[in-house]
DNA sequence: GCCGTTTTCGGCCCGACTGTTTTCAGTCG
C-alpha cells in the first residue's frame, strides 16, 4: 500500500496556497509549506502516527498533527474545506503559471471572475486584462509563455509518479491466482522523463480476473474502456492505466512490442520482413507457414533477428540496432555500478535531514562513499557561514568510516555567480574533498555570456562537477541557452564532471545532451541532489536517464574506487 | 503556525529582478 504522506502532503500545500490567495499571513502560508514537505520526506508511513509521532517531525506542531490526524480519520480538514469554498479550485491552477503568483491570481478571480488557466488564456487574447492593474504588456506576454510551458508538457506526467502507480499496479496484479508474469512496459521502461500513458502486462491463461482487478482498485476513478485484450483506466491522481494480458507463450513479443519504441519497433520488424518473418506482439512467424519461432522471452525475439538483447533504456532507433548488429553494443551503467552520492544536502542548509540521519540512511544503501555538499553563502537564503561549514566538516570527519565503514567526502555545492564566479576563495575551497558548482539564478544572460560564464566555471581548479548543469525544471522552465559543444569542451579539457541530476523534476544533464557531451569526452557524476533521506533512492531516474545517454562505468565518476575518484577530483592548476 | 543553549514572544529564507502602479509590489530561487 502506498504511504499517504504523499496525499498529506498535497493537503497541506494546497492549505498554504490558499492562505497565500485569500491574502492570510504570509508566515503562516510558510509554516504549512515548511510542514507539507517535511512530512513529504519523512521516511514513516504518517498514517501510523499519533499525534506525538506526527510532532515529532519538524515543522509540524499541535495544530498541524492534529489537522492531519483529522484529514487521516474523516477524509477531509474543516479549515481546508472552509478556505475550498472561497476560492474556486481554478484559482489555485493559476498559480502553477511561471511569473503569475497568488496575488495576481487573486486579482484576476476577484476582477474578472477568471478561475481557470483556459479563462485566462482567453481573456487575454480578447484583451480582457488592459484595465487590471499591474497587468501590462509585458506581463500578459510572460503569462502566456508560462503558459505555453505548462502545456508543452501536455498530459504527460513526470517519471517517478508513474513508477510508482505502475508500481501499485503490479502489487495487486501479481497476487491475482493465474498470474505468470507480470510487469510495465512502454515508454515507463524505457525511462523517459515523462510518461503519457502507463503500460502494464500480465502472462496468464484466463484475463478476466485481472481487468477485474484493475477496474476495482481502490485508485480506479475512471474505466476507460473494459475488454477481454485490454482495459484501460484513470486514476484518481489522472493517470492512464492500459492493461494488455496475454498467453504466457506470447510474454517476450509481447514485452518488446509494448516496450516499444515505435522507432526502434519498425526496425526490427523491418529486420524480421527481409527475413521472410514476422514480428508482432504475439511473436516472431514464419511468414509463409505461419509457423512460431520465438516469443516466450525478449531474448528469443531478439535472438531469432539476430541481435543481443538491447536494454530498453536504448530502444529509441538512436543508433543501437546499428550497435548491436556490430556487437558493439555499451555496456550500459546499473544502479548497482554507483558507489556513492556526489551531491546531497542536510539541515544545515535547505535539507531535511540532519547529516548522522543523511549518512546512516546512505551507509544503508551500501555506498562505499558519500559526499555532503551543502550550500555555499553566494545563495543567500540560506545563510552559510564559513564557521557553520567548518564545524560541519568536523562532525563529518568524526562520522568518517563509522557506518559499514562507508566514506565521507565533504564537498560544497557552490553558486556560479553571473560571471562565472563561485562563493569562496582558492585556499578555502581547497579544504574541500570535492565541490559541485551549480547556476541557481541569472538564468536568461544570452548565449555568449552564459557559454562564458559556464567555462569560467569550470576552469575553477576547485570546481569538480557542475550540478544540474542547464536547470532546467521538467515542463516549468526550460534550460538556459549556452553553446553547449564549447561547454562540454571546456569540461573535457579541464577534468569537470557533468552532472546527471536524479531528481525527477529535473533529469539534468538529459539523455540527448548526455549523448552529446559523451562525444567530446566528458565525465559524469549521477547525483541525487538529495535534499531527504526519501530523495537518496530517485537515483534510479538518474540511472535510467545515464542509461538512455549510453554512459558506461566508465563514464561516470561515482562507479569508481575512491583512490580513482580522488584522482579526479585534484584538478590540475591546484594549489 | 512553528520554534526556542535568545524559551511563551517575536522572530521566521534574504536579496535580486521585473514590470510598472514611476516608488514598490510581486515573484522567484
Amino acid at each position: 500500500m502506498a504511504r499517504r504522506n504523499e496525499e498529506v502532503e498535497a493537503l497541506l500545500g494546497e492549505y498554504a496556497d490558499l492562505i497565500a490567495i485569500t491574502g492570510g499571513d504570509a508566515f503562516k502560508a510558510r509554516a504549512y509549506e515548511k510542514a507539507a514537505r517535511a512530512i513529504g520526506g519523512h521516511p514513516a508511513d504518517v498514517s501510523g502516527l499519533d499525534a506525538d509521532g506526527l510532532m515529532e517531525i519538524p515543522n509540524v506542531g499541535r495544530s498541524i498533527a492534529e489537522k492531519v490526524l483529522e484529514y487521516l480519520r474523516t477524509g477531509k480538514v474543516a479549515a481546508v474545506e472552509e478556505r475550498r469554498a472561497r476560492i474556486p479550485d481554478g484559482v489555485r491552477e493559476l498559480i502553477a503559471i511561471p511569473t503569475l503568483g497568488p496575488k495576481k491570481a487573486l486579482r484576476l478571480y476577484e476582477d474578472l471572475h477568471i478561475s481557470s488557466v483556459d479563462e485566462l488564456t482567453a481573456a487575454i487574447e480578447a484583451d480582457a486584462l488592459a484595465d487590471l492593474k499591474g497587468f501590462g504588456e509585458k506581463t500578459q506576454e510572460n503569462i502566456l509563455h508560462g503558459i505555453r510551458l505548462l502545456r508543452q508538457a501536455g498530459d504527460r506526467i513526470p517519471v517517478h509518479l508513474a513508477l510508482d502507480t505502475a508500481e501499485e499496479v503490479l502489487a495487486e496484479l501479481s497476487a491475482v491466482t493465474g498470474c505468470e508474469s507480470s510487469a510495465y512496459a512502454g515508454s515507463l521502461r524505457r525511462m523517459r522523463e515523462t510518461i503519457g500513458d502507463i503500460d502494464v502486462l500480465v502472462a496468464a491463461g484466463r484475463s478476466a480476473p485481472f481487468m477485474d482487478a484493475l477496474v476495482s482498485m481502490p485508485s480506479t476513478a475512471e474505466v476507460i474502456a473494459h475488454g477481454e485484450k485490454k482495459t484501460s483506466i484513470r486514476t484518481h491522481k489522472g493517470v492512464q492505466v492500459d492493461l494488455r494480458v496475454l498467453p504466457p507463450r506470447s510474454w517476450g513479443a509481447g514485452m518488446q512490442y509494448f516496450t516499444g519504441s515505435k522507432a526502434h519497433n519498425i526496425r526490427t520488424r523491418t529486420i524480421a520482413v527481409r527475413e521472410g518473418l514476422k514480428l508482432s506482439e504475439y511473436g516472431l512467424f514464419d511468414t509463409r507457414s505461419g509457423k512460431s519461432l520465438a516469443s516466450r522471452t525478449e531474448e528469443e525475439v531478439y535472438a531469432r533477428l539476430g541481435l543481443p538483447w538491447i536494454p530498453p533504456a536504448l530502444r529509441e532507433d538512436r543508433g543501437e540496432i546499428e550497435a548491436a548488429l556490430r556487437g558493439e553494443l555499451p555496456e550500459i551503467l546499473t544502479e548497482r555500478d554507483i558507489r556513492g552520492d556526489l551531491h546531497t544536502h542536510t539541515d544545515l542548509t535547505d535539507g531535511l535531514a540532519s547529516l548522522e540521519t543523511m549518512v546512516e540512511a546512505a551507509a544503508r544503501r551500501g555506498y562505499a562513499y558519500y559526499a555532503v555538499t551543502d550550500h555555499a553563502p553566494n545563495l543567500y537564503m540560506q545563510r552559510m557561514t564559513d564557521e557553520k561549514i567548518l564545524a560541519q566538516r568536523e562532525r563529518l570527519r568524526e562520522l568518517d568510516g563509522t557506518r559499514r565503514r562507508m566514506r565521507l567526502l565533504h564537498g560544497t555545492e557552490l553558486n556560479i555567480g553571473p560571471d562565472g564566479e563561485v562563493d569562496w576563495p582558492g585556499e578555502f575551497l581547497a579544504g574541500f574533498d570535492l565541490c559541485v558548482a551549480s547556476l541557481h539564478s541569472h538564468f536568461d544572460q544570452d548565449r555568449r555570456a552564459m557559454t562564458r560564464r559556464l567555462v569560467r566555471a569550470c576552469e575553477n581548479p576547485y570546481v569538480n562537477v557542475i550540478g544540474h548543469p542547464t536547470t532546467r525544471l521538467i515542463g516549468k522552465r526550460p534550460g538556459v541557452d549556452a553553446d553547449w559543444d564549447e561547454v562540454f569542451a571546456a569540461c573535457a579539457r579541464t577534468g569537470t564532471a557533468l552532472e546527471v541530476n536524479a531528481q525527477p523534476d529535473r533529469l539534468d544533464l538529459r539523455d540527448e545532451d548526455i549523448l552529446r557531451a559523451r562525444r567530446h569526452g566528458v565525465r559524469f557524476a549521477v547525483n541525487t541532489d538529495a535534499h531527504s533521506v526519501l530523495h537518496l533512492a530517485h537515483l534510479r531516474y538518474g540511472v535510467g536517464t545515464a542509461q538512455r545517454g549510453w554512459l558506461t562505468k566508465d563514464d561516470v565518476i561515482n562507479t569508481w574506487t575512491l583512490t580513482r575518484l580522488r584522482r579526479f577530483l585534484r584538478k590540475s592548476g591546484r594549489n
